[in-house]
DNA sequence: ATTTACATTAAAACAATTCTAAACTGTTGA
DNA sequence: TCAACAGTTTAGAATTGTTTTAATGTAAAT
């Protein structure tokens, strides 16, 4: 542990988090859900927005933003970038190896990068875009 | 015109959104500043989202998602990169010339690519991440 | 064992956005 | 020209995702 009480409650979090071997996209939404019907443990909503506040800010999760309405999280916490699904709303990594590295030319003055992310909206041929 | 009827307060949003020179970003928030301080003109803010979405879905305004809680909105509709600035808040345009065109070695199997952009985030050095 | 600081909880509060139902207004075409 | 219709506007209510509150509970330190 680093700093966080292992409460009954985190310990489950963690559980649903961090024990499957790949790493994933989920919403808080998704999340309780989870808890309450794979684990049928009970947690607060207000827990969750705690817990999962607290393991974004110490580093174990990332949060991603596509679509405004909804926070995404990620277990995957390396800088990498996302192909986003508009049919499904669906939220698929991407390797590095599958992109070759962004070379930025410009630089905002006085400004230090934090991060580089590409996101690629992709559709099935027949919908219309955005 | 295509398609859409030119009320009043649809052409008094026109004028704040399309006569700058320059393109920008906006919010919901902030265009109904606008309104009402500049032109001092009362929209109602039902009709500012009705009218923002309608202009959206015609395609003169892009909407983008940087941070979950509040919808961007940009009148520059070209497919393009950003830097935001994590320390104000702020959204600043990419040209494409500033950016080395992004060279995806893989795809999702049925689905276009529908847009790639990328997001930089920055903020000013002493700054923690993310 | 007691204290203390951190956690959990249900419920209320909140902010952004969408819906509703009634009133209004461009536009069409008789 | 004017009625009629479909598309628009509106205020307010409703909804959704998230945060706050204040009381209660619990892990860890003394």
């Amino acid at each position: 542990e680093s700093g966080l009480r292992p409460t009954r409650q985190r310990l489950k979090i963690c559980e649903v988090l961090f024990s499957p071997e790949k790493t994933f996209h989920f919403t808080i939404n998704d999340l309780t859900k989870i808890i309450e019907d794979k684990l049928s443990e009970k947690i607060s909503l207000a827990t969750v927005y705690n817990t999962i506040h607290a393991f974004k800010k110490k580093g174990y999760l990332k949060e991603i933003s596509i679509n405004s309405d909804k926070s995404y999280f990620d277990t995957n916490v390396t800088e990498h970038h996302h192909f986003f699904d508009e049919d499904t709303n669906e939220l698929i990594d991407c390797s590095n190896d599958d992109i070759d590295s962004v070379n930025i030319k410009k630089n905002i003055t006085g400004k230090k990068i934090k991060s580089v992310e590409v996101l690629i909206k992709v559709a099935s041929d027949n919908q219309n875009q955005k």
